[in-house]
DNA sequence: TTGTATGCGTTATCAG
DNA sequence: CTGATAACGCATACAA
């Protein structure tokens, strides 16, 4: 039918140069009377610039991607929601990819992403060690780039995550006050920082009270899924119980062993108290609620995405390579459900 | 550094046209000689097109929306694995936003991406009435467009749905198998048509063994989201209990429902027998399992972006309105697991 | 304050 | 089979 207006349609119809249109619409100078003028003939035609060519013409993309772990991580939603509020703000499209699809680990997508740049910028949502080659690219082609809780050190690389250590030990006084002198903790992967720091920060909290967990009684899941929880729980509950609470390195982990016991018929918090961390919304919902400790995944999200913007900004301006990386930490915040209460006496 | 090269980089190093260059790339007729020499100074060079100038010149956009009703809908993950799986086969990206964000809905940012064309096509999941006016933007627009699960009635527009008055009757089959006689259901939004379909297969389906549901026993929460279920269980679980089973009008009511049941020390299937429908993950995770009927998520975003794919390509093609609209429906298949038995007799 | 000219990186339409 | 050349729609430096 009618082709869709371009800058030049509006232009000839108000009269005026394109580039003036240009101006208009980037809050550059215009006379009061053309400024009105063109508001006119805009509405008129229903005209909207063409993303596209602005984004070539300004040499971006005009869109950040976002990569995570599995988007069946009932953990992401949350970061996600963080993310979108923060970008609404500029114009800039959320790209979505996640690493695991179809059960198997794929990067090849978010890799093109950085080698095509196909994107301004990276959010990488709980990065563990395979997703190493993929920062290195990323470094090598000097492409923006933010993680969000990751789970190892990194160096030289925007971070946002979370205080672990201090979750660790919120959890520990918690466990104390409630009377709990027996405690086990089981963990994700083998290697995972965050179970590391969660664990030295339970150790460190509860020696503060004189109590100490017994190396037999940490273990480790193999993963952060509710899976490796159930598998986890059917063999520690199938031994005699020795401690009157276990903390569990997440709370995918810690809802795997709810359903283990409870299936099994041990009482929660009657025989055994358990927490995770993490605060996914469906610790909430289950009876009884999963005690644990919250990130503020959406703050997060929302931060990660600014952090990623000032970078992507700076990296514009000035053409020098930007090496002062910033890294934030969030508190989190212990949240007391029914999962947990006094041990029998 | 060195600047990213582009097409006339590429085409300079090698001796030829830029123009020869974009053959190669598009598969079109070139010499087998300089397709060698030209694959050679592509991996020397490490070029990769720009998908925004290309896209600029394809007169695309090379993006395709997705506009999922709140990312907490625990449902839509599947959903959004099936798309990303068929869209790694198209040069597409996905691009995600979210019609409730800080829990206000909002769809300013959708309707921008049509009124703007931002995308190639749109998917909307799980529509309502309120997203009306989206679909009357889109179509005004002539954006493809494909809905998955809509709770309407849409005419006019390609659908991909599920065969819930079939799951109506499933449910209905195994719970007369079971030995159930008195039955309630609850379902979603006063005027879900989806609520309506499955009552009434569920209903048929009963009715086929003499069995019927009293009126008092059918009731709607509201909303289909797990605190519904919850407000919903607190009321009806306040009186007497009348019938053996609960037909809850999605999963995450039926959560909701078993939460406060558990709570409240009602034994599940033993007291009262729950069922949901839609299969989401959490579902099996619960103790007891949650018997319900499962929609093929994952299929049904495959085959959205496959339909909405033959659509834009067909919209190119002949520049003729498009006018036979697909509809396309899935099997559901029920997922018997704990959470329903036998009812005390 | 506004108009002119040029560039952004590809693709497609022609000739050759 | 290949090489010029003109779009694609906008932004910006520069001149007026």
């Amino acid at each position: 039918m009618k082709q869709k207006p371009t800058i030049e349609t509006v232009a000839e119809k108000a009269g005026v140069a394109p580039s003036t249109v240009s101006r208009y619409f980037n809050g550059h100078y215009v006379s009061k009377a053309t400024k009105a003028r063109l508001s006119e003939v805009v509405a008129e035609l229903g005209y909207s610039r063409s993303w596209t060519a602005r984004n070539l013409s300004l040499g971006r993309r005009g869109c950040i991607g976002v990569a995570v772990d599995s988007s069946h991580d009932l953990w992401f939603t949350e970061l996600l929601v963080g993310i979108e509020e923060e970008l609404s703000t500029h114009e800039m499209t959320l790209a979505l990819n996640s690493l695991e699809l179809s059960g198997r680990y794929d990067n090849s997508g978010v890799f093109r992403w950085i080698q095509e740049r196909h994107v301004d910028g990276l959010i990488i949502a709980k990065s563990q060690r395979r997703e190493r080659p993929l920062l290195n690219a990323a470094m090598d082609g000097r492409l923006p780039i933010v993680l969000v809780a990751p789970d190892e050190a990194i160096a030289h690389a925007h971070v946002v995550r979370c205080d672990n250590y201090a979750a660790g030990r919120a959890v520990a006084e918690h466990l104390v006050a409630l009377g709990h002198k027996k405690i086990a903790f089981a963990g994700g992967p083998q290697h995972s920082v965050d179970s590391k720091h969660r664990l030295q920060g339970l150790r460190d909290g509860l020696a503060r009270h004189g109590i100490s967990i017994k190396s037999t009684d940490i273990f480790s899941c193999g993963s952060y899924e509710a899976k490796a929880g159930i598998e986890f729980a059917q063999e520690f509950l199938a031994k005699p119980l020795v401690t009157t609470a276990i903390v569990m390195g997440n709370d995918a982990l810690a809802l795997g062993f709810m359903r283990v016991a409870q299936q099994s018929g041990i009482r929660i918090p009657g025989k055994i108290s358990i927490s995770g961390f993490d605060n996914i919304p469906e610790g909430a919902l289950w009876w009884p609620g999963l005690t644990t400790v919250a990130q503020p995944m959406r703050e997060m999200g929302r931060s990660a995405c600014r952090i990623l913007f000032e970078v992507i900004e700076s990296q514009r301006q000035r053409e020098q390579i930007q090496d002062a990386r910033e890294s934030i930490q969030f508190p989190m915040e212990l949240v007391a459900r029914e999962s947990t209460g006094r041990p029998a006496s």
